[in-house]
DNA sequence: CAGTCGATTCACT
DNA sequence: GTGAATCGACTGA
């Protein structure tokens, strides 16, 4: 027999504790996703912890709407988001219940399906493309709002779910400020990375958009 | 209700 | 390195 890994996936506990536990502690660990073409499951390489409605930088801070309800709601589920017009961004809810936290899941190597992300994801040069940045990685695994409050932690019926991985060992995860973040929370090292890998997007500094005309 | 801008990506210079 | 794409959520009047 050949021995299978690990399909359990992450127990809820792992979500239910500070944002700031939980984010380094996805590194490595497989994001799988049930298309109707199969499945697609990628390595987490690089995510960024929101701190709920302290963190100006957070979708929470200004408290509680429509679009970031699931924040607000028990940890383990999905909350995706649609941003610039055309992309979606993955999100992992975290504990405790009602602070609003949440992991964004920023790239990962794809291990499984890359012909089906491929599809999704015509534009890449290359493979280590596919999943580098948070919209190409909702992209690659065809994440959109239809999958928002989706429970990671349902099992391996469900569409989308975390399972464990191999964790980089400690001295390869590093952490530095999040991309694309500006004013209050800017400096904040809250972005988590494996070092070194050539799937983690590269750091770009908050601009602001140039005023319309 | 109109104005602003975004947890981004891509094409092009 | 710079700017366009593109739309819906949020803000403030």
């Amino acid at each position: 027999m050949i021995e299978s890994p690990d399909r359990t996936p992450m127990p809820r506990e792992f979500f239910d504790r500070p944002v700031l536990e939980v984010a380094p502690e996805l590194l490595g660990c497989t994001l799988t996703r049930l298309t109707d073409d199969g499945p697609i499951e990628l390595r987490l390489t690089e995510v960024e912890a929101y701190a709920g409605e302290v963190d100006p930088g957070s979708h929470a801070y200004r408290g509680r709407t429509a679009r970031n309800d699931v924040m607000f709601g028990p940890p383990g589920h999905a909350y995706v988001y649609f941003t610039y017009g055309m992309w979606h961004c993955l999100n992992v809810v975290c504990g405790p219940e009602g602070m609003a936290s949440g992991v964004l899941l920023r790239a990962g190597e794809i291990r499984v399906g890359a012909d089906l992300a491929r599809k999704r994801r015509f534009s890449a040069r290359s493979d280590k493309e596919l999943a580098k940045g948070p919209a190409r990685l909702a992209t690659a695994l065809d994440v959109d709002r239809d999958l928002n409050g989706t429970d990671l932690c349902a099992g391996p019926t469900a569409p989308l779910s975390l399972l464990p991985g191999t964790a980089p060992s400690s001295d390869q995860v590093r952490s530095g400020p999040r991309t694309g973040v500006g004013g209050e929370g800017a400096h904040h090292p809250w972005r988590f990375w494996i070092d070194g890998d050539p799937t983690v997007s590269p750091y770009r500094a908050h601009t602001p958009r140039r005023r319309a005309t």
